[in-house]
DNA sequence: CATATGTCCTGAGAGC
DNA sequence: TGCTCTCAGGACATAT
């Protein structure tokens, strides 16, 4: 379930792309129902293949490539998707490649592929996940002002209340609206919410400016420190980083998947509840 | 417009 | 052991 700090790993480990030039970007042919790929591969041909890689950036949940010739490549993870410069987790799910110009850098070094291009690879166990390519025209639709909110961890406390204080709408399930703030999952919303003792059922509206205070350092917070850490790989073991290997902030959750468990706080039983069909966790005593 | 629900997908785990 | 069923949730389409 890639968030805000699983796509941000991702972005940092493919740097190495930058600079490089694109001698092939296809889709990779595999049993399973092919993942949504846009648009057709003479498009790709047209504005993808020759072109260098300008930039790597992150859009909340999304990695972008800029082209040099302003075209952006969307990899949209969604649950499983990964963006790999390593050999992908299995092969019957690889979706996408793009193949980059040589040489590659020492520590991608594999003697079995030498003499073969530095491979960028979309792979996407449940397949839910997408790669675009779009023209300048169609990035800046795609991603206007109304279509995304601004970065969770880009915004300010008052502007935080400001996007959510009017909302009728309960705090856990609100920080899930990714064109009011975006980059916060379900994973990382219960995080947040037990480090700022803020009860996920209370309604945006109720809140004040304390609490959004609260809200803002612990979502600073979590997500820093989830980044710093390389993401989350849960029990499914699906989240890797782009060279494969396993995040570590699995290790530091407090309440996510630990229903039944004791509180680190206050030793109270942790709370599993549903809320708009998503799985949200919380301390019943310590978050008020 | 705001908020809620249904849909896609695969594989792990539960229960019998 | 081996089968069937449920569940996980990101983003979007559709419904209320």
């Amino acid at each position: 379930m890639p968030e805000l700090p699983e796509v941000e790993t991702m972005c940092r480990g493919i740097a190495a792309v930058v600079g490089r030039e694109i001698r092939l970007a296809a889709r990779v042919r595999c049993q399973r129902r092919p993942i949504q790929v846009t648009p057709s591969p003479g498009e790709w041909k047209k504005n993808a293949h020759g072109q260098t890689i300008a930039a790597v950036s992150r859009i909340g949940k999304r990695v972008i490539l800029e082209l040099s010739n302003a075209c952006r490549i969307v990899f949209e993870p969604r649950m499983t998707g990964l963006v790999l410069l390593a050999e992908p987790p299995t092969t019957e799910h690889l979706r996408f490649e793009v193949r980059l110009t040589d040489p590659r850098p020492a520590e991608f070094e594999d003697p079995e592929r030498l003499g073969q291009p530095l491979r960028l690879l979309f792979w996407d166990r449940r397949g839910l996940g997408s790669v675009r390519l779009l023209t300048p025209q169609q990035f800046v639709e795609t991603f206007q002002s109304g279509k995304v909110g601004p970065d969770a961890l880009g915004v300010s406390p008052s502007q935080l209340q400001s996007i959510f204080g009017d909302c009728r709408q309960a705090i856990k399930p609100a920080l899930l609206d990714q064109k009011k703030l975006a980059g916060v999952g379900n994973l990382y919303a219960s995080e947040l919410l037990f480090r700022a003792k803020i009860r996920p059922t209370l309604l945006c509206c109720e809140l004040r400016p304390p609490q959004w205070k609260r809200i803002h350092q612990q979502m600073q917070f979590v997500l820093q420190q989830a980044i710093a850490y390389e993401g989350s790989t849960l029990n499914d073991g699906t989240y890797r980083n782009a060279l494969n290997k396993e995040g570590g902030y699995q290790n530091h959750h407090q309440v996510y998947g630990k229903a039944g468990e004791t509180c680190v706080r206050c030793q109270h039983e942790i709370v599993r509840m549903v809320q708009t069909q998503r799985a949200t966790f919380y301390c019943p005593n310590c978050q008020k």
